[in-house]
DNA sequence: TATGAATGAGCATTCATTCAT
DNA sequence: TATGAATGAATGCTCATTCAT
């Protein structure tokens, strides 16, 4: 039983070392240079060993984006969870949102910006009850707060969606063009924050 | 004469069909595929031919930059250029932005998604007088009639860069994961550019 | 133990299968047509494989240099040991050098006249007490003992490479110009020899 | 007629403009870089036009071989035609030829060391009249003066080919192998000319 | 004479993957 | 479970050369 068990463990450390090294290589050196070969170098173990704990490469994608999800929920959900008004707790998630994708830029790439819709579907991201599917969660519970409390009566799903935009807008693009002459980044952000907000407090436009 | 004339003719032909084939290839199977033998392939000529129209795979790509961005230049330039208001004239301009972005989803996403910075120097791209510059100085001056006229006084470049980066995050967010739920297309983008701009009427956010 | 002991020497053999395809390619047709693909056909395997036992080009022509010194330091070493005078085991070693140019010419060619400095660094051909580097040391002491009983105070190195010089361009001479219309070599040998070493013993010259 | 004569002429110094090229690339970038091409750029016509004047790359580097003859005749013929001595003239000579090596390295390297002979045969270079043969004509002269001089009775075919030998070994060694740790050269040279040479004076070796 | 267009063959190397053990 | 051996396919790019004009 207990070496069932040790053997069972290995098993998954070997496999969080293969994700782990596949992360770390992805960080270090981004997309292009992630190859089965160089996790086995990584890992010390064959290339062979690999596809013992995945499927294949994509398959190693797909849990990447997954444990991506998964710790952009654990900064999403807490964060300025106990700031005094709505509007400042979903302005926080946002914030968290952007940070998120600057403090993890290669994760935040995979997930979001490579188009690995070839090789990992969406639906399966999607599923419910999985991470994605709470961290949608939070967040409408957030904007939904922030609407009720600006008494404005735009539709959750709409603004939640076009607020997400404006957020990976800003990450992606600072993400994806580093040599552009960006204003400074944190004045960038504030500003966009700033502008996708104040919509909620204004009745109508022009 | 008419000899030269065809001939340079079939060279510009060439040229373009060289184009077109990159991009068909990077939009149908991703960078990954993208390659000088399947361009080849698919233009029915020998691969050593490529190089005589263009440098090198870098070369090509930043041509289908430079294309997608004489395009955007012409979509954007004359967008509502007659309407009343600096603000519609502001708004009109970056709906045409978004609606480029869904009409010419390959190139948008060649120029603008694809992670090409390490092929692609943003520097050539932005060299001044070239298109991307006149297409900044544009969307600069439309910024700036509308900062002006809501008596706004946020700076123009961040306040540029902002939208820019909402607007580049719906069309993103959109082509990138088409099979996500999303609301109502045009209610979405809609949302978005009311979120953004309002903020230039907001004097102070809380 | 018998199947790793049998799949030790299938390496170990296919190793050096590769050595010998690369060395007859190299001497049949010439560097410029030793290419990993002509070694991988000549052997019947595919040219990955060949990535299994060498690093890279360059390693492989580093191994064909240093497997040559190895079967030199051989013929050269134990070369006319038991002749009564230092001269003639001087000699003696000489005429090896030059013996196993004329029956190993492929060899030869490789290490000693193909200008591969540019793939293989002579600093790792040298390297303290590697064979060339015993070589040397076999070649210096008899040169030592030479000089010493002909009373000349000539430097062992320059004398020794000097020697080298004249026997190097002996074989390199008749091996890559082998339609030159040559004296008989066995005389032309001889002749050189005796005009090489007849230095050692004439105080002044002219 | 003198457009004839100019034309002729302008296809001569064409001609003589392609050599230089191969030439002067072979100098800077050594034998790897030579290709049509790169010869091409240099005279700033078109590869193909480079056909008009020579079969192919191999009958560039023939010419080339000839070229080298020819400077080296020049060189050799008339060094220290006016020293008193017959050794001290055919010494010359001989210092000669190796200072002509290293002043000419890639000259030297292309007509004495590369392995040509699938491309140039050495019948076509040898032909009666030619260079080479007025070449051999010289120094069989010297080294016939020489044993005359020295009451040497050895064949002047063998020590002449032999002398050769020596001086191409130094010269050949000390360019394909120019990292190996020579004695400075000068002394060397003149140690294998002091050695070489000393054999005319010595009536019985041992 | 000179060229532009085009090509087929070749290069070293890397890749994800399979298979027998 | 883990591996060593092996592979087929692919990569960007350069080459000498041919051909029609």
């Amino acid at each position: 039983m207990s070496i069932i068990e040790r053997k069972k463990r290995h098993k998954e450390s070997l496999r969080q070392e293969i994700l782990d090294a596949a992360r770390e290589i992805l960080l270090a050196e981004g997309y292009a240079c992630l190859s089965m070969r160089r996790i086995a170098e990584r890992i010390e173990y064959s290339p062979t060993t690999i596809y013992h704990y995945f499927n294949n490469k994509d398959d190693i994608l797909y849990h990447l984006c997954v444990e991506t999800l998964e710790r952009q929920y654990e900064a999403l959900s807490t964060a300025g969870a106990d700031l005094p008004s709505p509007y400042l707790r979903l302005r926080a998630a946002l914030r968290a949102y952007v940070d998120f994708g600057f403090s993890e830029p290669d994760r935040y790439k995979i997930t979001f910006m490579a188009d690995l819709s070839r090789y990992v579907s969406t639906a399966s991201i999607l599923e419910q009850g999985g991470v994605a599917d709470r961290l949608i969660t939070v967040m409408y519970q957030r904007v939904h707060e922030a609407l009720v409390a600006a008494e404005c009566n735009r539709d959750v799903k709409s603004v939640f969606q076009a607020l997400w935009a404006h957020c990976h807008g800003l990450v992606s693009l600072l993400l994806g063009h580093p040599d552009f002459p960006w204003t400074e980044r944190e004045n960038l952000i504030e500003t966009g924050l700033d502008l996708s907000l104040a919509g909620l407090f204004v009745k109508e436009t022009e």
